[in-house]
DNA sequence: CAATTATATTTTGTATACAAAGGAAATGGA
DNA sequence: TCCATTTCCTTTGTATACAAAATATAATTG
C-alpha cells in the first residue's frame, strides 16, 4: 500500500481530483464543470478565439474543445459562429449571460483557490505552482 | 491568458494529465491503462481485497473500480468471485498473468516517475510529493 | 485547372470520474 | 420472526480526456 502512495501520477491524480472538487462545488449553482468555466475564463480575456485557438490557450485537444463549446452553446453561454475568411473555422463569443457573470464567476475560481490553498504559505504557494509549472 | 494559467485546479489538471501521459506510454504495450496497473499494484500487495475495499485504497469511487474490474477481469488480469459468507461481496485476486508482469509492471510505472521527475532535485522531490499529500 | 495535400472542426469510440438510481443481501430492532 | 434500514456492487447517465476517423474547406503543386 506504499508504493503507489508514493507513485507521482497518483498523487497528481488525487491532488487535481480533490481541489477540482472545491471548483466544482462552488461552479454548480451556475450549472457549470470547471473545464466550462476555465473556457469562459479565456473568452473574458480574448473574445472571438477560434476552436483551436481556445484548444491551445487551454491545453485542451480538440475533440474536448468540440464537446465543451457545444454545450456551452446550449446552454447559452457562448456563440458560435463560422468565420467568413475560412469555412472550416468557428469563432466563439460569449453572450450576455456569460457577461454578466463574469465577475461573480472568477470570483468563485478565486475562492476556491484560496480554500484549496489555506494551509500553505506563501512561499510555499509559490513554490507549489512552480514545481507544477515545471511539469508541463 | 495570465490568471487561469495561475489557478491550481488548473495547474494541477495539466500536470496529472502530463505525467500520466509518460506512464501511459509505458503500459500501452501491456493493454492497461494507469488506473488498471495502480488497481493491480493494490493486489499484489494483498490479493483478495474486495471492490469496497480497492476503492478505498485507491480513492475511486465504486462506479469506477466496478468498470475497472470488469474490464480487468474481461481482458484476464484479475478473477472475480463472490465471497461465500457475504454474497453482495466481490473479492479480487491475480490471475497468473498478471503474477508473471509483476516486476515488469512495477519497474514500468518507477521508470515512468523516474521520467516524470528527472528535472527536479531530490529535496524538491519530497518537497512536492509533501506538498500533494497536503492536498489530499 | 484539376488533383493532391493540408487544415479545422466534428464525430465516433474507449476509459475514467462522479452522481444517482437500482437490485440483492445482510443487519438490527420491535 | 418480520420488516425497515443499511450495505455492497452494478447500472445508468453526464462530463472530460484522448485516439482515430470522418467531413468540409483551403492551400499547394504539376
Amino acid at each position: 500500500m506504499t508504493q503507489y502512495m508514493d507513485c507521482i501520477v497518483f498523487l497528481l491524480a488525487k491532488a487535481y481530483q480533490k481541489s477540482q472538487n472545491h471548483l466544482k462545488t462552488r461552479l454548480r449553482p451556475y450549472g457549470l464543470t470547471s473545464v466550462q468555466a476555465l473556457l469562459l475564463e479565456a473568452l473574458w480575456e480574448e473574445q472571438g478565439l477560434t476552436a483551436g485557438e481556445i484548444g491551445k490557450r487551454l491545453a485542451l485537444d480538440n475533440a474536448t474543445v468540440s464537446g465543451v463549446l457545444e454545450r456551452l452553446a446550449d446552454a447559452r453561454w457562448i456563440i458560435k459562429k463560422n468565420d467568413p475568411a475560412d469555412k472550416r473555422v468557428i469563432r466563439v463569443y460569449l453572450s450576455t449571460k456569460a457577461m454578466k457573470h463574469e465577475a461573480s464567476l472568477i470570483q468563485e475560481r478565486t475562492t476556491a483557490n484560496d480554500e484549496i490553498l489555506h494551509g500553505f504559505s506563501d512561499a510555499e504557494k509559490i513554490l507549489l505552482k512552480r514545481f507544477l509549472k515545471d511539469l508541463l
